[in-house]
DNA sequence: AGAATATATATGGTTGAACATATATATGTC
DNA sequence: GACATATATATGTTCAACCATATATATTCT
């Protein structure tokens, strides 16, 4: 990992990816379309933005037949992951992030088993 | 303290932006021309990326005599402070950023007494 | 003390590059 | 074919950089 806070921050410093990123801290992997139904917006936004991530190496992909789940990169600098917890608790009842969650959490037919759980 | 994670990322986004703050970090109180001379720029652009941070209430400026000290506003809150320290944490031995403090302390005629401490 | 000069800081205006967005289309999986 | 995801192109906006200039304070000289 050689990322420098420079890039780190610069990356973070879009509302679009910081959204995504406090989701994937809270809930591990998510797949595009349960991005893009929390943050409710298109498609090719949310997979692009998180093809930036991913090219950075702040997130990782993993492929599950139909779906790609992404999560954060668990080999990111400790300074980094310290980063994306402070931030989180910043956006404590903060207005778009208090509300993806739930956007989320009322997704019906959610890949995987996620319902049951 | 109304600033938001969102806005504070974009704030700290900038390069100049963050050397500023994290010589601030550092250093506590530091006018405009230290830190010219530490990030050997120009004057306008070092003030005029002050104003910014200043406007968003990241640091506050003080007036002694000719010279206009900036320090972090010791108000932000602890999510934000935490994210300065991990940010300094996540430069050391980075680049722009060790040179940085190196020049300010090598700087002829500093003013206050600080050539004595 | 007053005038001239130097130093410190701030701001107006313009230009250019970076980047986020939107639409359309392509690829891949079941 | 449907669904999920990725990419390509075009457009618009934001914003940092630069230069010139303005303001404020300090110093020096007579």
């Amino acid at each position: 990992m050689n990322i420098t806070p420079d890039n780190f921050l610069k990356l973070l410093a879009d509302t679009t990816r910081l959204r995504c990123l406090m989701l994937l801290l809270q809930e591990g992997k998510l797949c595009v379309c349960e991005l893009t139904h929390a943050l409710d917006d298109i498609q090719p936004k949310i997979s692009r933005h998180l093809a930036t991530l991913r090219d950075a190496r702040i997130v990782i992909d993993q492929r599950a037949g139909q779906w790609i789940y992404y999560q954060i990169n668990p080999e990111l600098p400790d300074w980094a992951k310290q980063m994306l917890k402070s931030t989180l608790k910043g956006t404590i009842g903060q207005k778009p992030f208090n509300q993806d969650l739930k956007k989320l959490h009322t997704m019906s037919r959610r890949p995987g088993n996620k319902m049951c759980s």
